[in-house]
DNA sequence: AAAGAATACGAATAAAAGATCGCATTGACT
DNA sequence: AGTCAATGCGATCTTTTATTCGTATTCTTT
């Protein structure tokens, strides 16, 4: 499974005047675009040029390979469902169970809102995978969802606590995916999400009881 | 996520000889190593070659196109992971929870095992997912589950019954292949597979309860 | 061993894709 | 207006990839 090259994603160049910040925002535009209506395989440097209205040469100017642009678009995405998921997650106004199952909710609605784009995002992650960045995202994840059973599992060793979080994550990350490349209705989806969210619960509940 | 041409799987011409039997044996062996080895964006039609130690013609006399080879991977894969978990979740002699958590367990072991190539195969389902007999596979693995919970919820509707069977899939499936990409120590799936099955059995226990 | 079918070969073709570079254009600043 | 740096362009080069086809080899059957 290895990658050849080793993986470079950092910008080339920054964006200084006001016209080249708009170039860059139009690359990453069209490339979602592009990426969500061609899937990962079929998602090349040219298409997004021509996608953006733009040409190739000045796509590189600012991204030192197609990887980096998926990469980029996977940060863009990955910061905002962070930030949305820690916002629920961390809510002090809602007991601990609530929070987990409206951060399922909300994680699964979204993969669903814009499924084809997440499913494609998801296709192209070996292309960008090995990259330190994106490791220190996944670290990133594993952190909020360890804070979060904190409030969960307060009785719990730190151990068990790091077992609930991988597990809980895991499966929510994963069956996140899987809905998005399903793509279903929202109704299946908020049947699901409800369902795994009671899952979770069930299973929280019963770490618990086993104290 | 449109892919372009129409897809086509089925063999071009069939080995009738005890040598062509041999070569396409080790056309996927040598796939199965490829596919491991370098991921499904590096799989090649020439590598696989190379790897088999046969010429790019003689691969191409039968297999119309490097997709067919990567789904007879997954439908041989697949074959056998479905034999192995009929096996288990019809086994008259368990209770139905404990056939479920042995599923769980040998499903996650396998993927375990052949991480690698597993987790490849996943990467490649954009190049095959659209062939009609996919989708037949995703229709027996539907089946499956949905005769399992006549088993594990005798009471239930059908459309409780449906709904249990999508979800536990849907969860099984996906934390496996997520599994199979993170790829971890057989210690740390074995219990990641012990508390899926958990859950599951917490959330049929509930729907039972739920009458 | 001769003949015909099956099989194997691999050089060759064509298409696609990634990336570059020299030149043209634009903007900022004096 | 003039100058210089930043920006934008796209033809072009190189590599990779998928697939084919004419020919050589091997098997089977007589």
């Amino acid at each position: 499974m290895a990658r050849a090259r080793k993986p470079v994603v950092s910008a080339r160049k920054r964006p200084q005047q006001s016209r080249s910040a708009r170039l860059v925002a139009a690359i990453l535009e069209a490339a979602s675009r592009v990426l969500a209506r061609e899937g990962a395989y079929r998602f090349t440097t040219a298409r997004v040029a021509e996608a953006a209205g733009v040409s190739v040469g000045s796509l590189y100017q600012y991204f030192p390979n197609k990887e980096s642009i998926l990469f980029r678009l996977q940060a863009d995405e990955w910061g905002q469902t962070m930030s949305q998921l820690e916002r629920i997650l961390s809510d002090p106004n809602m007991p601990a169970q609530q929070r987990l199952r409206a951060a399922v909710a909300t994680f699964f609605r979204s993969e669903c809102d814009e499924a084809a784009f997440r499913s494609a995002l998801e296709e192209a992650a070996p292309l960008y995978r090995e990259v330190p960045e994106a490791k220190a995202h996944a670290e990133e994840g594993r952190q909020l969802m360890q804070k979060f059973m904190r409030d969960a599992l307060p009785e719990a060793s730190v151990r068990q606590r790091a077992f609930a979080a991988d597990l809980v994550g895991t499966v929510m990350s994963a069956a996140g995916k899987r809905i998005s490349v399903q793509n279903r209705s929202r109704t299946e989806v908020d049947a699901l999400a409800v369902a795994i969210g009671d899952m979770f619960c069930a299973y929280l509940a019963a770490c618990r009881a086993a104290k």
